[in-house]
DNA sequence: TGTTGGCACTCGGCGGCCGGGACTGCTAAG
DNA sequence: CTTAGCAGTCCCGGCCGCCGAGTGCCAACA
């Protein structure tokens, strides 16, 4: 059914297209990859495949294109392995020898040098700050009526916040205030940190008042969906480059799209459990807009802390090849990068 | 030499132009705008206005367009102010009624607002660090070998960053190590801390080594100009709407610009001195990519600190009494939103 | 002198037409 | 099963001519 040389047609096809962007004819597989046969064999194979859901044509008398189907048999069975350009590695580990120490210009970097090298749309999503437990907060005098309230997760984020204190409160009312809440919350998962339980707290200790209110409110924008996950877009204009993007409204419903975070991130967030590279196509996505397009996609961590998901967002026709070679070198690359400054 | 049906016909002209995007024709005018002469006065009032700058033909035998110089007159002399209409100013107060505490997310929300309602790309050039001076740094222990190093200007930024510890210090030195930092540099603005004075710090106090390095490190990455304006970009999108961009190449040189940060940020940084709102059309803007743009810009601020540029781009036919009309609607609301925060 | 109607002219855009080129599918022969 | 040949299909780009919008100029008029 699908015999040794189909696979060598529709493997030539693919790559004749992906590189050219135009339907691919018998002829020009016989010209350029020679299989030893003529082109009216390879119109033979060619029928077989359309009939078997690998080609399409976009009208009569033109040349085959890659269906999904085709494209999935190919990343799944014909595509090989391919190590990124030495160049590239370079380009690469020249990014993340930096020292950055500070995540959001990480993750921003890495959306670069991800769009630059692959030539792509770059998605990053950030930390997932939900999925870090709850290490320790403190409250530290400012001088003046404002303290500084820092929050500490055990992944080591720390964000801070400047509260108002009302007039009276003392050193020891603050250092008592943290240890509650310290010792209430230690060691919860942000997400698991309820309204509920936060409102038992709030009524607990309620003589604290109005700082203590202020503090959980920051507890509780720190649990809002909508901060969950943060994303960061790279070369947005790789898309201009593209052929299949030349009309302005593809583009718009494409671009558009990118705007809505949400939905974004959902398809970022499929095979989360999968590990290394995982790659999506056409209709595969279930996103309109995208039908046009593929997603691969990767988990990438920070130590052995799950941190987020990044991912290109190209036309189907894409080097995956060359794409999942960039992004497993780029997740390396991630994780040497922050064993050294952590 | 521009007496008053002059500029009753370029307003006309304008106003047609920016509704339609089509070069407007005498007849045209004539029709919907009743002058009360007929097309071939306005025809010899359209040459004379071509003679002296005003306006400018496509090409002979299509209507007259405005020039650089005639959108320059219509703004400065013709245009009269609009307030926003009362939908849009209710979406602008409710936009900042909830209360954000992270400046990061005010101006995210902002640049939102001020695309959403001008149908333009929004950018803003986020706080100014710099422009801030130093009030204070801490250096908090959190257990194990790490310590958060607070810093805190007097605007009320707060910034951290979580260093590692080398193993001997004890709190005692901690103290002193955040007492000579706060009183060698209380005071002093962001952008003088030359590197210069940090190393001669960096000598007198070599005997904290590694800590005080990551200290300074953390001082001197403040002062990076490359994070001197963190850009943010709102309604890309809305350029694809614009007739002016239908042409894809046009296109990819605008976004392409827009993914400069740098030269945005001179484009907004241009009349920083100015107060309120200021325009820029056309060549006026010394970008090449932005002749067939307009530029409308603001300073906003929180309290009386001055934080940084607003503004937005389009082509150059924009309604701009609307969108300056936007303009001081968002940074009037900025203002108070932040004051009630705070 | 300023305004107006009339008229010839110009030019870009659009639709229709045509020919070339690149395919395919079929058939018949090797 | 493979291959050459051939007829048929369809897209695309170039060409042409028409149409309409708009100008500039001129002559007449207040």
């Amino acid at each position: 059914m699908m015999d040794d040389r189909k696979s060598k047609v529709l493997q030539a096809i693919i790559e004749d297209y992906v590189a050219t962007a135009e339907p691919v004819g018998s002829r020009t597989i016989a010209r350029k990859f020679n299989l030893g046969v003529s082109p009216a064999t390879i119109r033979n194979e060619m029928s077989d495949l359309e009939e078997l859901g690998y080609l399409e044509q976009p009208h009569t008398s033109a040349g085959r294109i890659p269906s999904d189907r085709g494209y999935r048999y190919y990343v799944d069975c014909l595509m090989q392995q391919r190590d990124v350009s030495s160049q590239e590695n370079d380009l690469i580990r020249k990014t993340f020898e930096r020292k950055v120490r500070e995540i959001d210009t990480l993750v921003r970097e890495t959306a670069r040098i991800l769009s630059d090298t692959t030539h792509l749309t770059a998605v990053i999503s950030g930390p997932q700050k939900e999925k870090a437990s709850f290490k320790e907060m403190r409250l530290v005098p400012l001088g003046g009526d404002k303290a500084v309230l820092i929050y500490i997760t055990d992944s080591g984020f720390v964000e801070n916040q400047v509260l108002d204190l009302p007039m009276e409160v003392t050193m020891l009312e603050l250092q008592q205030v943290s240890d509650v809440l310290n010792n209430q919350l230690r060691g919860q998962r942000v997400e698991s940190l309820s309204r509920a339980a936060i409102q038992s707290l709030q009524r607990e200790l309620n003589k604290y008042g109005a700082l203590l209110e202020q503090a959980l409110e920051f507890l509780e924008n720190r649990m809002e969906p909508g901060e969950r996950h943060r994303l960061y877009l790279g070369g947005t204009t790789h898309m201009l480059n593209q052929p299949e993007f030349r009309d302005v409204d593809k583009l718009r419903s494409l671009l558009t799209l990118l705007e809505h975070d949400d939905i974004v991130a959902d398809v970022l967030e499929v095979g989360q459990d999968t590990e290394g590279v995982s790659i999506q196509i056409g209709e595969e996505i279930r996103v309109r807009e995208l039908t046009d397009c593929s997603v691969v996609s990767a988990t990438y961590r920070l130590g052995d802390q799950v941190i987020g998901k990044m991912g290109v967002i190209g036309p189907k026709r894409m080097e995956y090849a060359r794409v999942v070679g960039v992004m497993n070198s780029i997740t390396r690359n991630l994780i040497e990068s922050t064993q050294r400054n952590r």
